[in-house]
DNA sequence: AGCACGCCGACT
DNA sequence: GTCGGCGTGCTC
């Protein structure tokens, strides 16, 4: 304890995950020098103690010493975080400016944010004996569980950690505690990561055509190295093998491989497919498992006992002890975006992850987003293409249907009848995509013209009559459907508008004998699992499918040959200039579910604008001069990709509190404007109230990241030091990808 | 974000 | 007389 009267106190300053911009002091704890930046500490902050992080060490604070308080322990020696992590979380902070404590709290799994035990689970591992290598499984047929077990580890030739077993077999600990009885099955030690030599006993890879065998090169060249590649694949073109041989050869170099996804309901079969080919410990990550599995997870990678994580957004930050590659599939998808808090681009941030690692990174996606684009063509990105449907599939036809003047059943034509029955008759299935669900938006009044509308929001209920329920969908408050007006009491209530309920009703009618499965959050949660409805789908129980945004990602139905999408104008009309980009992506990746080799799938859109140039342009000549068209459009108008936004919202209980805080905001960034930043607004957010309270935003927009960044940079700190500032729900969101 | 201090209304 | 409402201020 005693120190030498003349060194220097040495003060730790911390990052704690508060909304502050700015560190804090502390003394340093006696054992200060096992400290590595980055180490997770203990501090008493005011009357409590947080878990703070490490970034800097240095000899002076700016504040007298009787006001440092000191560090009560160093959680982790050493520190989790390489310097490369926390490098990229400093700059992840300083671009999306938001708090460096809670940024670094971000790259944690929440078990390790508040909890400090790393306690690393001592996760038994199973294994072989010499034994159990040779013995012939067909002895155990009076013990068909041990049989299937033993075949299990022979298969593997390799050690099995328990949650590997659990997740192959719920039921797998009492056959394997026979077969360690029998001496044929041994507890080992856990193994460290695959050496280069680890043995990657994998069947055999397809064989793949020539575009595909392209992209592997390119990116199995840059191992390494940082680059980052933009594959550009339609579905069924062979994407996954792309990836799974590229993955392939970086395990083989001993390297760990970080593989993104959009959400967890693609995960399973992905997860599958790589456990089937990859003998290396596999890592998952996502929002439906417990703390605990995704701190080890996390823990796993971190140590290099896993060699491959399989996560979505927040498993972006995991610290891969051998980093080789980061995959980011469906890149254009609006979920890498995290859109509250800490509101950063999982994709962005992957590709600055990937420079400051020095491994490539690898973008795919059917429908590449514009900025991808835009990056490929300007060489920043390299592009791959792979156009060929592998195994020769077709690629559906598109059609628009022009439904003008025509008569409508429940926004159903009578032409696009007649080609669901058609479709039918061949015993094929259909799939209808509509994005509304509930049974109809609008509950009028034939008598007064009441509408129902929320109490809470600028927003209809939206009628879900299975439930004889009004909802609002944007703040989740139901009221019972009423009999009559509440506002004349006599006048007749009349729904109007489309929503899946609706179309359903119609469809069971028009066709009692088939089956249909309509697939939305609502029948989800209702009836159970979307893969049990994937699973009937696919058996070929069901006729119709019918369905939202859901199906629009990733499942493929191979007996669908007629595609639908009911109402493609909604997505036309928005004052979101991003709309055009998402509806063509949307129709390009329903289009993609239907159809396989044998059988050319059809797709159907139902318009009122047969003209529009948005339409016509993917439909004749492809997703890509869409893209072209549509990045001529957005450099005319000095939109995103030519332009660079930031947009900073404010909410509050009355409509002028956050109006004038942004005011103030907006006074206050024009005289720090030095650049050519233009400050639009502030004006109140398209669906200005929700949720009761009232929302106003201002758009910062340049055609200078740097100038803009340089405004932010001055201008955020001192927001928070703004009176009004503390009366408002403020937040910053740089990149914005929906303006709402 | 927490958490405490602080100054005004309806309760045992 | 007090329990407790949430406004305001601070955290090295």
């Amino acid at each position: 304890m005693a120190k030498l009267h003349n060194a220097p106190a040495l003060i730790f300053r911390v990052a704690i995950p508060v909304p502050l911009y700015r560190l804090f002091d502390y003394l340093a704890p006696a054992d200060a020098d096992s400290a590595q930046l980055g180490a997770r500490l203990e501090v008493p902050f005011g009357k409590t103690r947080k878990i703070g992080f490490l970034v800097d060490i240095v000899e002076h604070s700016e504040l007298p010493g009787d006001k440092l308080k000191q560090v009560l322990r160093i959680l982790d020696i050493p520190a989790l975080l390489s310097a490369a992590d926390l490098q990229l979380l400093h700059w992840a902070s300083r671009y999306y400016h938001h708090p460096l404590g809670e940024v670094i709290s971000a790259a944690f799994p929440v078990a390790l944010r508040r909890n400090s035990s790393v306690a690393m689970p001592a996760e038994k591992h199973y294994g072989l004996t010499g034994m159990g290598l040779l013995a012939d499984s067909g002895q155990l047929k009076r013990a068909p569980k041990q049989k299937v077990v033993l075949e299990k580890f022979q298969a593997h030739q390799h050690l099995l950690s328990a949650s590997a077993l659990s997740q192959w077999d719920k039921n797998w600990r009492v056959p394997v505690q026979q077969l360690i009885a029998k001496q044929l099955v041994q507890l080992a030690a856990a193994p460290e990561l695959a050496s280069p030599s680890f043995a990657l006993t994998q069947p055999a890879a397809l064989h793949c055509n020539p575009k595909q065998q392209l992209a592997i090169d390119a990116v199995c060249s840059s191992l390494g190295q940082f680059g980052v590649f933009l594959l550009e694949g339609v579905t069924g073109s062979g994407k996954t093998e792309v990836y799974m041989q590229i993955i392939s050869a970086a395990l083989a170099r001993g390297l760990q491989v970080l593989v993104l996804v959009p959400e967890i309901t693609l995960t399973p079969q992905l997860e599958e497919r790589f456990r089937r080919r990859f003998t290396v410990n596999i890592a998952v990550s996502h929002s439906k498992l417990t703390d605990n599995q995704r701190r080890d997870a996390w823990l796993h990678i971190q140590q290099g006992r896993s060699a491959l994580l399989l996560g979505t957004r927040s498993a972006l930050f995991t610290p891969l002890k051998h980093p080789g590659l980061i995959i980011l599939d469906e890149e254009h998808d609006a979920s890498f975006k995290q859109q509250e808090g800490f509101r950063f681009s999982a994709r962005d941030v992957a590709v600055v992850r990937g420079k400051l690692l020095n491994i490539p990174v690898l973008l795919g996606s059917a429908t590449p987003s514009l900025e991808s684009l835009h990056n490929a063509a300007h060489q920043r990105y390299q592009w791959l293409e792979l156009p060929e449907r592998a195994g020769a599939a077709i690629a559906p036809a598109l059609h628009l249907l022009d439904i003008r003047n025509k008569k409508m059943q429940e926004g159903l034509s009578a032409a696009l009848l007649e080609e669901i029955q058609k479709t039918l008759d061949k015993q094929e299935q259909v799939l209808l995509f509509l994005n509304r669900r509930g049974f109809a938006p609008t509950l009028i009044c034939h008598g007064c013209g009441w509408v129902a509308r929320c109490l809470h929001c600028d927003a209809n209920l939206v009628i879900h009559s299975h439930e004889r329920l009004l909802r609002c969908h944007h703040c989740g408050k139901e009221q019972r459907l009423p009999d009559h007006c509440p506002a004349c009491k006599t006048g007749v209530l009349t729904a109007l508008g489309l929503g899946t309920e609706r179309v359903e009703q119609l469809l069971a009618q028009l066709f009692s004998n088939k089956t249909i499965a309509r697939l939305d959050r609502d029948s989800i949660q209702r009836k159970g699992s979307l893969e049990n409805y994937l699973e009937q789908i696919n058996l070929g129980h069901v006729d119709i499918i019918l369905g939202t945004q859901m199906l629009a990602k990733g499942h493929h139905f191979p007996n669908v040959t007629l595609v639908a999408i009911l109402d493609v104008d909604s997505g036309l009309f928005s004052i979101d200039f991003h709309a055009a980009e998402k509806l063509a992506q949307l129709i390009v990746q329903v289009s993609g579910r239907a159809g396989r080799a044998e059988k050319q799938g059809k797709v159907i859109m139902q318009t009122r604008k047969p003209d529009h140039p948005l339409l016509t342009t993917l439909i004749n000549e492809g997703y890509n001069s869409f893209a072209k068209t549509a990045l001529a459009e957005r450099q005319l108008a000095h939109l995103p990709p030519y332009s660079y936004q930031a947009l900073l919202r404010a909410q509050g209980a009355d409509d002028s509190l956050p109006q004038s805080f942004l005011q103030t905001v907006a006074d206050l960034a024009q005289d720090l404007n030095t650049g050519d930043t233009q400050i639009l607004g502030p004006v109140s957010a398209p669906m200005a109230r929700r949720a009761g309270l009232y929302r106003h935003q201002l758009l910062f927009q340049s055609g200078k990241r740097q100038t803009l960044q340089r405004l932010l940079a001055e201008l955020i700190p001192k927001i928070g030091q703004l009176q009004q500032g503390k009366k408002v729900r403020w937040s910053l969101d740089v990149d914005p990808v929906d303006l709402y």
